[in-house]
DNA sequence: TTGCTTATGATAGTAATACTATTATATTTG
DNA sequence: CAAATATAATAGTATTACTATCATAAGCAA
């Protein structure tokens, strides 16, 4: 089976130039998925990712204009691939309960490897927005970025998943809280089951996250 | 009426030198949550503290070794805050499921003063705890400060949460989950209500927050 | 081939940050 | 009054997050 030739496009504000126009951005992006992991983003620095690639901070700074640009370009990225296994998973679904469950186990299952995308290591990546993405939202830039649509993607999933869940029942009040909390949710019971297992509930996998999720996200809107 | 004569206690390895045992401590405590909150903690320093108080950097230093301690000092006086309240509102409810109720309500609330603590403006440090506190969790440093009792007063509130939900619920199998879930997302809300309204139900107030949250706990542990 | 453009490399420099260290002075306590 | 303690004043350092400049190399167009 050939992988379908698509590309994630993202809002050009997050680049100075289109890492994935080059080679060199390329390099940039892999890289600097490894490194921002394994050091953190605080001691993740250009200096270190360009020692990493073979080139000099300033080449870096042509496709970044800072390190912060550069996890929300990460992060936006990231969203953007959930928003596509989104549409691609819920398309052709019968019934919208049956897309609200696909839904679900897409925003909570543990993610796998896409090769469509061969210079991104999702696995990787996602551990990087479980423990950094907060440190974009909290910024004091935050109402300035979003108005530039750094937010656009994740808000859009937000919307997405809440018309599934008004297709299941109409009246339900609260279908955004209850979307970006169980985003949020289980992005966070990741982190906990790595470094705070003392508040997980007992022997806990991700397979329980899911279906404590998706039991939530049921008996709340009544569909259960 | 008069103030309860309490004072909160904090782990002696989150400071150099307690600063509730002098003036100059007291003062770079409420000047710190003036200041974070006004430049959000990257813009925040040790010398702009020294400058606003009329002290010199190095004496905020005999208090704290980092910034990064005293953020966590302050996150974990917010949490020591609540669990009192917590404590406090529940005990002497008749039923369980009012103890849960009013439990819940406290983690979701908006937040008033509370002039037993005067060097602490409440109101203020609850949004510093909204906007700064990920940061305090997503540091490589984590699992060592894990050992070091940081987080204790915060896994003490998911447990007496969680002990609450049992007794209602006893056969409830992720009440850890759930109560983290309540707790984080509350104060997620509260940050998008005030940063991204597009991903918020319109109208959106506290109160509906509280609402949300306290019918979801309820229907997901079939106490409704 | 020459010439022009574009991408990258090599290197230097700067203001600010997050501390550390030292010495002097004032205050408290025994 | 001496000794201990708390604070002030000042200086210094390594690192960071950039910015700037100039040289070189590759690609293509006439």
């Amino acid at each position: 089976m050939h992988q379908l030739p698509i590309q994630i496009i993202i809002n050009d504000g997050l680049f100075v130039k289109d890492p994935e126009s080059t080679d060199l951005g390329k390099k940039i992006i892999s890289k600097s998925i490894e490194l921002i992991e394994e050091l953190g983003f605080e001691a993740f620095t250009f200096k270190k990712l360009g020692q990493a690639i073979g080139s000099p901070e300033s080449s870096v700074y042509r496709y970044f204009e800072s390190k912060h640009q550069l996890l929300v370009y990460l992060i936006c990225w990231y969203w953007s691939w959930v928003e596509y296994k989104l549409v691609f998973g819920t398309v052709n679904q019968q019934s919208s309960h049956e897309k609200l469950n696909v839904a679900i186990q897409i925003l909570t299952e543990p993610i796998h490897m896409d090769y469509s995308f061969e210079h991104v290591n999702e696995v990787i990546l996602n551990k990087i927005v479980v423990a950094e993405s907060t440190k974009v939202f909290h910024t004091k830039k935050i109402d300035a970025e979003n108005q530039l649509g750094y937010f656009a993607v994740y808000k859009r999933i937000v919307q997405r998943v809440s018309d599934i869940i008004l297709e299941v029942n109409p009246d339900f009040k609260y279908p955004n809280m209850l979307v970006s909390t169980v985003m949020e949710g289980a992005h966070q019971q990741a982190f906990f089951v790595e470094h705070l297992p003392t508040i997980t509930d007992q022997a806990e996998c991700t397979d329980q996250v899911q279906e404590f999720y998706t039991n939530l996200v049921m008996k709340v809107i009544d569909a259960i």
